[in-house]
RNA sequence: GUGGGUGUAGCUCAGGUGGCUAGAGCACCAGAUUGUGGCUCUGGGGGUCGUGGGUUCAAGUCCCAUCAUCCACCCCA
């Protein structure tokens, strides 16, 4: 069908851009005010790229991703996640020479296959930041209220931020080793997927939303308990951080991220009230995804955002984004030698920086300004035969209806005037 | 990928057990108001009933498929 768009995309029509902007000028700004630069990568890459990075077990990449080969056979598809591309552009361009930290932040549309619901779409925003090169624990508490600032700065309420540390390889591979002593005695009980997970990841086994899954896993050992005494050092840092900064934050051991590549600190910030998908945001440490592309051995950290589930939350929440400025003047006339007049006077106010429109669908003077006024027009000028006579013009204040009738020549001034500009 | 709900005018929705030219409210346009929006009244335009098949003398209504959408699982943003 023409008329169609595919499954899980959105078009976003003239009256909702406006929270758009709003949410990317609050973005722009708040990275400026931190210290990021925007990057802007393209929408597709290698699709080694995300295997390599994002984790060949993971779900993203097992089955969510946008996968195509072009004319000549090479293997691309459309990006599901920020933080990979992000890296492979500072590598590529070999920013780690000019630029450290390399603190940068994106904004833009993401890709995933999956069924659409409430807050779940197939092309989906996401605002994400990263920094290259440092390992300092400062840097990770940084990046976590810079989100939580974000939020804040939207007006978003009651988010829970959950925090957990994913230790190094080595706490990592002490903490698999346990677990699967822990659950090796009731293997058999577990789910088909974490039966699978036991092997290849059982960490993710505390990720599963399985009810007996999550019994069996009740008592086990996180990887918190697991954690060497540089891991444990650096994550009770990043908590004294946070606190120095006045972040609520909740502990949750068993947190774990769906993507492989991270390492260190993991955080997710949640909020109620948008349906099953309510997670707004998550990040954390990555410091051997540098590498692991092919790069010079550097530490990384950052989060990604979902813009549509943050609109929802604040829709949820009845929060009013800040509202567009009105436009300055409608003019109306009334006969076609009125419209001449003022399709000039139109141009004129025009060059002069003003927002002016008028009629193009030969309606009537009461339609006119019925149009105007739910434009949300200020200002409404007349033009009928009088006012051609006299070389006047009517002028109407919408908000109030009053009416005052001012020589043309002293319009452009009373406007500056009267719209403060 | 799995399971369930929905799909009739721009929007919100009515249309028991199939039966004449398919309805309402809001919105839109016009008139009442021969030069003026937001109230009132009157009139008007607008629908291949998501799409494609099937059953039937007859389908918006029943059956199948398909597409879209919503909700949940899964996963995550």
């Amino acid at each position: 069908m023409l008329t169609t768009r595919p499954r899980g995309t959105n078009d976003i029509l003239p009256d909702e851009i406006h929270s758009w902007r709003f949410l990317e000028k609050t973005i722009h700004q708040i990275c400026k005010e931190y210290g990021y630069k925007e990057i802007r990568t393209p929408i597709f890459e290698h699709t080694e790229l995300f295997v390599r990075g994002v984790g060949d077990t993971t779900d993203i990449v097992e089955k969510e991703m946008y996968s195509f080969l072009d004319q000549s056979h090479r293997q691309l598809t459309l990006r599901p996640e920020g933080t990979a591309p992000t890296v492979r552009a500072f590598l590529e361009n070999n920013l780690q020479k000019q630029l450290l930290p390399g603190k940068v932040y994106y904004l833009g549309p993401m890709f995933r296959y999956g069924r659409p619901q409430a807050g779940r779409y197939r092309q989906f925003h996401q605002f994400g930041v990263e920094a290259f090169g440092s390992n300092d624990p400062a840097l990770d508490a940084e990046i976590i209220i810079l989100a939580m600032d974000f939020y804040r700065r939207l007006g978003l309420k009651n988010l829970k931020l959950l925090l957990n540390s994913v230790g190094c390889p080595e706490c990592r591979k002490k903490h698999r080793h346990l677990l699967q002593v822990h659950l090796e005695p009731v293997l058999g009980e577990l789910c088909d997927t974490c039966q699978n997970r036991y092997e290849k990841n059982p960490l993710r086994i505390f990720d599963c939303k399985n009810v007996h899954c999550q019994r069996l896993v009740l008592n086990s050992p996180t990887i918190v308990d697991s954690l060497c005494e540089s891991c444990s050092e650096h994550f009770k840092l990043v908590q004294t951080y946070l606190g120095e900064a006045g972040v609520v934050f909740q502990l949750d051991p068993r947190l774990v991220r769906g993507l492989d590549y991270y390492t260190h600190t993991a955080f997710e910030i949640l909020v109620e009230g948008i349906g099953a998908q309510n997670a707004i945001g998550g990040g954390g440490r990555y410091n051997g995804l540098l590498e692991e592309l092919g790069g010079k051995s550097l530490p990384g950290i950052g989060f990604g955002l979902g813009l549509e589930r943050i609109l929802l939350a604040l829709q949820e929440q009845g929060v009013e984004l800040q509202a567009e400025d009105k436009p300055h003047l409608f003019i109306a006339t009334m006969n076609a030698e009125a419209k001449l007049m003022g399709f000039k006077l139109q141009a004129e106010l025009r060059k002069r920086g003003f927002r002016v429109e008028m009629d193009y669908l030969e309606r009537s003077i009461k339609a006119q300004l019925k149009y105007a006024g739910r434009q949300e027009y200020q200002f409404v000028a007349i033009l009928g035969e009088s006012e051609l006579a006299d070389e006047s013009v009517a002028l109407k204040k919408m908000e109030t209806g009053e009416q005052i009738t001012i020589p043309l020549a002293e319009l452009n001034t009373y406007l500056k005037d009267a719209l403060k500009i």
